[in-house]
DNA sequence: ACACACCCCTGGAAGC
DNA sequence: TGCTTCCAGGGGTGTG
């Protein structure tokens, strides 16, 4: 599931492989994918244009033409893209084609068909998008303080593990991986109440949040199900993982085998020795 | 304010 | 073995 760090390991890549390539035709083979726009006006509006810059909030990702036009994209559950060459069949469930200069092409590969692509004129319109001007501070971000994120909590008395994933209340760009994740090595368990925890469990949480998006990005993202970098790489942070998708297993501290359970309609993972 | 149910979708896993 | 059902989950929406 391309959570933060995914997506910022995509747009890393994006912006390595095509920057200043242009657009010389646009296939949409799944209208659907398209919000907003029409296949025909995305088609015609995009043709030419040149890639200049690729930008990413929480789990946005944004392409900016030369023209000021921006793409805008939410890869959701298993949306991913890839450059190849252009006579490289392209793989099932390819719902976008840019065919590119020097004879390669961007594509938007989709198994669940969650993903969602826009268009819009500038980047001030691409920001109104979906409320994505209304996302809460990224983990990483200089907003997203230890004050800030103490006074955050305090305001909700609801379970930690629905907080954290909700984009807008708290923090931005955590989804289910990264929260149980984070919850683990912070050592607090996901059903505890935002506004019960001590200042050393709020600290601790914090840190842990921002250790594990960093250590996450750094590693290229995690490597789960359908995510694959677009250069076709797999990200390595799996290898990282303390208790998501590791159901049953021992804990990799402890030995106490991991509980699997769902709350708030999300699988959660959680080590009930590690964790209180 | 919070909890929960449901929808979108597909393919692999689990169950019978 | 083979069919059917379940499940994964980001995010939006609607209800209690």
């Amino acid at each position: 599931m391309p959570e933060l760090p995914e997506v910022e390991t995509i747009r890393r890549g994006l912006e390595a492989r095509i920057k200043s390539r242009k657009i010389l035709k646009v296939q949409v083979t799944r209208p659907r994918t398209l919000l907003g726009i029409d296949p025909k006006s995305f088609q015609s509006e995009l043709l030419n244009q040149v890639f200049t810059s690729f930008e990413r909030k929480a789990k946005y990702l944004f392409f900016i033409m030369q023209s000021g036009k921006v793409i805008v994209t939410h890869l959701r559950m298993s949306g991913s893209f890839r450059v190849q060459s252009l006579d490289t069949p392209n793989p099932s469930h390819t719902h976008m084609i840019f065919e590119l200069n020097r004879a390669e092409k961007l594509l938007f590969q989709d198994l669940r068909g969650f993903g969602k692509i826009s268009l819009y004129p500038n980047f001030d319109a691409a920001l109104n998008h979906a409320n994505v001007s209304r996302l809460a501070p990224e983990p990483l971000s200089d907003e997203f303080t230890l004050i800030y994120f103490q006074e955050g909590l305090a305001q909700y008395k609801t379970r930690l593990k629905p907080l954290l994933l909700d984009q807008y209340r708290v923090v931005s760009g955590l989804g289910n991986i990264y929260v149980d994740e984070s919850l683990f090595h912070a050592g607090i368990l996901p059903d505890r109440i935002a506004n019960k925890l001590s200042k050393t469990e709020i600290k601790r949480l914090y840190l842990s949040i921002r250790k594990v998006i960093k250590d996450s990005i750094e590693a290229g993202g995690s490597s789960i199900r359908n995510y694959v970098r677009s250069d076709g790489d797999l990200g390595k942070y799996a290898l990282n993982l303390f208790v998501y998708s590791r159901k049953r297993q021992n804990c990799r501290i402890c030995e106490t085998p991991i509980i699997y359970t769902r709350l708030a309609q999300r699988g959660t993972h959680y080590c009930p020795n590690c964790q209180v």
